[in-house]
DNA sequence: CCATTGTATGAGTGTGTGCTTATATAGATC
DNA sequence: GATCTATATAAGCACACACTCATACAATGG
């Protein structure tokens, strides 16, 4: 499984997030992930086993518990992919974003036919809504990355 | 489809790369990639497709061509999603990396009780190889990350 | 106008993955 | 040692998605 699969799941993204702040146990990681997204206990062991097992997790027990932490090995290596891409948004119009480089670009290699119509609104593809789940109620503030459905 | 869904098919991330250098027409994407993954025309069409649909490309037509282009702002997102690790390997040990870390952390957290047996071995999760698919003859240097199957 | 090239779409299929319920294991507590 | 909590695994099911082949559409050239 490669990383960027691991982090397609937005349980699993969900999850690195709260390991972001440091370790948890798969007690409290389940707690708000099954209210977040209304999936049972085993559900989220899968997931947490997942992220265990592409490398994107350690564990260590403390008697009955299990105490996950981030291994950042993976996420580098996304990191590293993504560099490649980066100039896009760091090349002076940092501010500017995305959209005005769009615009630029198109423009410059046509005769400038296309409409400028749609050019005023926001830089978010998607307008990230909130997750589509059951228990929808957000206890701690999860990303806006990481809502979407499956 | 979240941004991390759709990078998490090897061949648009190929794909991506390919358009990171610049502009390239659909036939040029489809050529490499079909050689690459052993796939049909209709199926880097699908991929393209889900590229534009999600933001990661743009179109333009020249004749009965399809230009394609990279469109970073979906990338930006995943950027900044992986900003609240990048601490994990900026951090000072930027060199050593992640491996010290880990073995730190686990150092300072624990009596030391836990068999520190499997402690010593690479921290690539699944060496990387060369991809599964039929025709595996790379011709244009394709990314490790890129590689692995679906 | 017909053929040819370049590209997209539609329909149909298989497989992986994410879920569920049920159960196993292991440490804590009485 | 029985029971309770914390967590993991097993088995089974469903659905999404990445393929395929066939076909449509659009521009270009004879």
């Amino acid at each position: 499984m490669h990383a960027f699969d691991v982090l397609g799941d937005p349980v699993r993204r969900r999850l690195l997030e709260l390991l972001a702040d440091g370790e948890r146990s798969a007690g409290e990681l389940g707690a708000v992930v099954q209210e977040e997204f209304g999936i049972s206990q085993p559900g989220v062991s899968q997931h947490l086993r997942v992220l265990r097992d592409n490398g994107f997790a350690t564990v260590r027990a403390e008697g009955t518990r299990r105490l996950y932490s981030v291994d950042p090995a993976p996420l580098r290596e996304v990191d590293v992919w993504l560099e490649r891409y980066r100039r896009f948004w760091t090349q002076r119009l940092d501010a500017l974003g995305t959209e005005l480089a769009r615009g630029k670009r198109e423009r410059r290699m046509r005769g400038g036919t296309d409409s400028p119509a749609d050019a005023g609104h926001a830089d978010a593809p998607d307008t990230p809504e909130t997750t589509g789940r059951t228990g929808g109620r957000t206890g701690a503030a999860p990303s806006e990355e990481t809502a979407g459905g499956r």
